[in-house]
DNA sequence: TATGAATGAGACTTCATTCAT
DNA sequence: TATGAATGAAGTCTCATTCAT
């Protein structure tokens, strides 16, 4: 946005350099989060796994927190553009089309990094700035509602706030639940029928 | 059974005071964990809240995580108490009125101890005793399931263990997050309103 | 040696009953001793092993390291016992037979509870009043040192002071060693070639 | 491999204050030990008097016991050094003049730091590192086998191993005892004359 | 800017000893 | 006199963070 110069090699390498160094931090927190839960992930054993020196870490992240929300951040862009590109794709179709494809979104949005997932939903202390599952949970369902007001006619009359939380809340839920805690719904025939009763589920609701 | 000998007071003396130091810990606990989180629970720290020394704590407790599970253990026999009884109330009522009751059940489960149901739903997994959540869950689901097999008339055909995941699942997520990160949905009336919408959520998916 | 009354029941039967635990606490010392170590020799699990409440042994020795004091007494006592009466016995045997006989007593003492010499030996922290091996060893090195100056004749001339150390101070190491350190050496065979080298070395040392 | 790069500035700062940490630490544990006993060397009060923190402490040694044993190895191979020296230069020696010579240097070595001997002898073994003992013992003994090995003709027909035992524990006990256990024996005179005894005893005994 | 040695508060736990009952 | 619950100082070890080089 601002100009820059556009070719200043050193300053360049320099930022190549520590946007490389800052993803090798995120990525090894990440990668022992999942191996060795939370309780392991100390700040040595992050910048020792990522290749730089405990001080670089603190370089780039002020404090521990910040390194995991980072992760957190990082965990739900991707998770985002899953849900943001199906919700973008049925915005024009009806319900039940729209309602499917959003569940199989959320299968397919929960499979990115199952376990990265668990570890964050189930693991880290949720002080201070590591709340954002709540604005991740915000966004979606800022995105549903907007669906359900345009296709206000194929509901019944309804309190858009409250069937935006309940299906919302019931689609997370279940495909959550689905692939955290049920390995034997992952087969391919077992998440077809799981989609075919949320999305059952969800449509009879708002119909 | 009734008739103890009114005196045996070494003993009974002895066993008041050992019960009430336990309650005083598990108390002091759940209190901590409510008001400052999982991280601030030290060991010291409880004992002192409770008034007792650290040695009492371990005469009576194991180990920090004891503690913790002591809390969880009471809190979910509590919960199960509700459970179990609005379960047993419908046994023989038609399903929408069994399901209404159990969603409003839920509810009541969910708002014994909210801040505490808070913690203990998101910091503790950390402690590897998840399973007890996971017992709950299955205790849960089990009767929900007799429930639906006794009434399976009123039912589509389904694949019941599908239809009590996807029935459990929902009521406990959206009465979970109504209460927990709802505060607005408290009140009698959005209470009522939820109640409704969780039924007919689950009523029309069933029928 | 005061006049006792001669039947004092309740007392009598009090002080057995004393002398039991005092007995039984010190029995459970020793056990435990032995069969954990120093360090898992806590004074609650003493009196529990003993079947009394620490109370109980508080009353009976004022701190801890009486308790294994009273171990090593008792230790002492013993072993003293095997070394006094072969002393006596070859006071009057000339020297050969008689070095022959104690070096055999001093395996003979070393084998009464070779596990609870090792600890006594090898894992007491000597502070205080628990220096009594050194008392055990001055009046061995006493009785044997009056044994030569009776049979000053059958010796080079020598510094009788200087003899009894070399010859005491060798005949422990070497009886403590092969018990404690060299199981080989416990067979009957082995034990008869090394008491005729231990009595060969004292004594050649001596003529 | 004498001419080293004279800078290596940044590492061997690094190098040399990591050296001097772990000098000062394991320094710090023998004088406590000393002048303490086990019993005080807490890893604080280590720390404390190295004139480091506890973090540092536990960044070289990874638990208590490792100090200790650092210790022990030290001792030992200050020990070590002293028998080897006497055994290499009494190789070729008849054997009076040898014993002599290894008696004198069992003397020497015990008065290295007598006070950290005792304490090492008497109160190390509670941490099981008692195999260092026992590794110095055997190479000891090995080592004056060897020697034995190399003189038979000079020795009486005989079990070497039994020899060997006999007379290393000999030696051993009495060189210990006379440093830690009597003072008096520790003039020049009454040293001279101990080590007369010694080798006669060893002596004859071999002959 | 990078390094990694150093820091030190604070966590968990044990155990000799006391004292109310 | 016996009991055993309670005490709390003290010990071991960890880890987020700092700072001299």
């Amino acid at each position: 946005m601002a100009r820059r110069p556009p070719t200043n090699p050193r300053k360049k390498a320099s930022q190549d350099r520590s946007r490389a160094t800052v993803d090798a931090l995120v990525e090894a927190t990440a990668r022992i989060l999942v191996k060795e839960g939370f309780d392991k992930a100390s700040t040595n054993r992050i910048a020792e796994k990522a290749g730089v020196s405990v001080g670089s870490l603190y370089q780039y992240f002020p404090c521990k927190e910040a390194l995991v929300a980072a992760v957190m951040e990082r965990h739900h862009r991707e998770l985002m553009q899953v849900v943001r590109r199906a919700l973008a794709e049925v915005v024009a179709q009806p319900m039940e089309q729209a309602v499917r494809k959003l569940v199989a979104a959320a299968m397919e949005a929960h499979r990115i990094d199952p376990n990265l997932h668990r570890v964050l939903a189930e693991q880290i202390p949720r002080t201070g700035k590591l709340e954002n599952v709540e604005s991740f949970n915000r966004e979606t369902a800022g995105m549903f509602r907007t669906y359900l007001e345009s296709h206000r006619e194929e509901c019944r009359a309804v309190n858009l706030e409250m069937a935006t939380f309940v299906c919302v809340t019931s689609i997370e839920a279940l495909t959550h639940s689905a692939v955290l805690h049920h390995p034997e719904m992952l087969s391919d025939a077992a998440t077809e029928a799981l989609v075919d009763e949320a999305t059952r589920l969800v449509v009879r609701y708002l119909k």
